[in-house]
This record gives structure tokens, C-alpha cells and sequence, in this order.
DNA sequence: TTGCCGATTACCT
DNA sequence: GGTAATCGGCAAC
């Protein structure tokens, strides 16, 4: 079942810890490639300074940020990498959450063949990772997750009922910035 | 129009 | 742990 829009309208921070073993699903004509969320972090609009959005601040790269929850956000960084997040919250809040890891579940052989890594704990263990392991780039930018192309799902079977969370500082940020150090990350323990 | 730097990765020692 | 790769966004000029 793909999750529904009310999903992603709510708390950042709560869709962010929420979306962790949920199964992000990618489709590529009739294939299916998909992985288990691990990762995560919430990055807060308006009010935090680390975030595109800070300060209501609306771009032409940040502008699927200003969407409401349930579309997605995809931008490039570092002239080499995408970065896939999802819009959470409605369109007065910009915030939005990065997938920064997955597991791969479906389509690991297509993956392996995006990626050209040597062991396998490699193919979407990061943010530009998995966007390279899916073929995700800016086409996805500003979708529905309700796209057939790209969405996130329920678990068939609640094997991750028991998983711990646990939370971090967002990686990345630079130092001097002052959201530095907000433990905005999370992510399941003991995940490879 | 210029110039700095980034929500990263891969490969090196 | 260090850093090159590589280029678009964005603020400042």
C-alpha cells in the first residue's frame, strides 16, 4: 500500500522517524527496484538555518520545497550527485525529509549494474548513492509520491515491528552554521 | 558576470 | 583521516 498524502502532512520530525522501514519503491519501465528506508533526516524550512528554505527563502532549485507533503524534492549537489527527499507539512511550512539510506530489497541486480561498486554494502548506502542505484535525477523533481514512477510503501509484513531509533546530528552541515549541531538524523540501529 | 562553496563520494595513505 | 572530482546555485559585485 503506498502511504497516504495525510502521511507526509504531518511533524517533520515525526515523518522522518516514521519513514524508517518503510519501503522506497522506483519504478523503470517494467522494472522494480526498491530498498528499506534506514536513514533519514528532517531539515525544518523557515526556521532552520541549514535547510534550503531557511527563511521562507524560495529558489528556483528549493521551489518543490514550497509543495505540499507527499511530493518530492530532488536537487543536485556537489556538480556530481542527487539528493532525493521528500516534502512533508503543508505549503505554508518548506520542510522536507533527505533519504540518506536504504537496503536494497528489489532489483539489486539493476542496481548493481547503476552502480559500479565491488561489494554490495556500497549500492545505496548514502544520499547520492541510492539516487544513482534508482536512476533518480531531476525529472523526479517536484512529483506526487503517489507517481508511478517513484513512491513509498507500507511493509507487506512488519518484520521491523522491534527496530531501534536512534538520532544524530545531520551530517554534512557545516560547522560554522548553526544548525550544526541539531540532531535532526535518524536512523535504524545496528543497520549496516 | 564573477567567484565561492555545497544536505557527497571514492580512493588514497 | 585527507582530498580531488566537478558544476550549478546564489550572493555580491
Amino acid at each position: 500500500m503506498k502511504l497516504p498524502t495525510e502521511f507526509y502532512m504531518q511533524d517533520t520530525r515525526t515523518v522522518a522517524k516514521e519513514l524508517l522501514g518503510k519501503v522506497l519503491v522506483r519504478k523503470i519501465g517494467n522494472k522494480t527496484l526498491s530498498g528499506i528506508i534506514v536513514e533519514t533526516e528532517a531539515y525544518l524550512g523557515n526556521k532552520d538555518p541549514a535547510c534550503h528554505s531557511f527563511g521562507n527563502k524560495k529558489t528556483a532549485r528549493n521551489k518543490s520545497m514550497f509543495l505540499s507533503g507527499g511530493h518530492s524534492y530532488v536537487y543536485f549537489i556537489y556538480g556530481m550527485y542527487f539528493c532525493f527527499n521528500v516534502v512533508t507539512n503543508d505549503e505554508s511550512a518548506p520542510e522536507a525529509v533527505l533519504i540518506r539510506a536504504i537496503e536494497p530489497l528489489a532489483g539489486i541486480k539493476e542496481m548493481r549494474s547503476l552502480r559500479n561498486v565491488k561489494k554490495d554494502i556500497h549500492l545505496t548506502s548514502g544520499p547520492g548513492k541510492l539516487c544513482m542505484a534508482l536512476s533518480v535525477n531531476q525529472e523526479l523533481d517536484g512529483l506526487k509520491l503517489n507517481s508511478s514512477k517513484i513512491f513509498i510503501c507500507e511493509r507487506k509484513h512488519n518484520l521491523l515491528s522491534n527496530i531501534k531509533i536512534a538520532k544524530s546530528p545531520r551530517i554534512g552541515i557545516n560547522a560554522k552554521n548553526a544548525g550544526h549541531s541539531w540532531k535532526l538524523r535518524y536512523y535504524i540501529k545496528s543497520n549496516p
